[in-house]
DNA sequence: CCGCATTAATTTCATTTGCAACGATCCTTC
DNA sequence: GAAGGATCGTTGCAAATGAAATTAATGCGG
């Protein structure tokens, strides 16, 4: 195993281009700044996700929203629990298999998160000023098979 | 209110194109992988952090080392101050200013990053599986334009 | 059809986190 | 050079989080 050819065996490894760190990083500056954007508004940024991946599906189901959502699961369990009280959507057991819960927006839901809509199109307009197309577009495909390759290997 | 133009009005943000969301997933993924690759060899993600920094610069001021290392000011006070008792960092006041600290790396602190450096190179390898060379240049272009357009807004 | 292992969601409880208040130091300005 | 204001790091306390146990429902094997 080990390595021969020089330079690419990565001995060593910098701290301003370990994309695990740089990731990290941009994801905590945009998601403090989501806060104080979405806040005012009445909304904090997990109700934010949840809302905004109903809004587009209608409904989904409980576990898959959660893992969309990036979200881990006693925490789903509460922050859905509250979503329904405040009627931004509603918990529906599925027929055939009563233990799994649907989740489905409400009107008042929907009203919610098109209000909002503008606050997140122009902040993420801010985020990606002076980030070409070509960038985004790599950003995307990059980011996607991160996340593919390690929920593969995580699942081993 | 209202709107006008169809298409290019924005109306249609999609989720799964939505980049905060989609770095914050990958960044959630890789800190859960790495989380469980770290700990059996005796170090949390955030440790790792300080000390991969403090291993490549030796020392740091404590503000900068905080903020590069994206962790809270409480949490970071509480994290150095542990680091210290464990002898991987000590920290030093600054004589032109007795308030900040400065962190830096023992040699004991040295060995445990230098130890987990193939850890750290072949999990970075995992989760770039199938990135190309472009798209990892443009990844690192996108993240740090986005990290420096939501520092430069959040300091107004 | 009756256990037994499995899965889904919830709840409990210990830990971690961040906000806000604090002490300590520095830097002005008068 | 003392007072007022700012900055740096720490700490107290309340809220959020996650690991593990719990409840509830399903499916499987005998």
């Amino acid at each position: 195993m080990s390595n021969a050819r020089g330079k690419s065996r990565g001995r060593a490894l910098s701290f301003d281009t370990y994309i695990p760190f740089l990731v990290n990083r941009a994801a905590t500056a945009m998601l403090t700044s989501a806060a104080s954007e979405f806040e005012p508004h009445g909304l904090t940024v997990p109700k934010w996700r949840v809302l905004f991946l109903l809004w587009e599906r209608g409904s989904c189901p409980f576990a898959t929203c959660m893992e969309l959502a990036s979200i881990g699961a006693p925490t789903f369990s509460r922050l859905t629990a509250k979503m329904e009280r405040e009627r931004l959507i509603v918990r529906t057991r599925v027929p055939e298999d009563t233990r799994t819960l649907e989740l489905t927006i409400t009107a008042k839901g929907r009203e919610l998160v098109e209000s909002l809509m503008p606050v997140a199109i122009s902040s993420e307009k801010m985020y990606l000023d002076g980030v070409t197309a070509a960038e985004r577009t790599a950003l995307l495909s990059a980011l996607g098979k991160i996340y593919r390759n390690v929920s593969r290997n995580a699942s081993l």
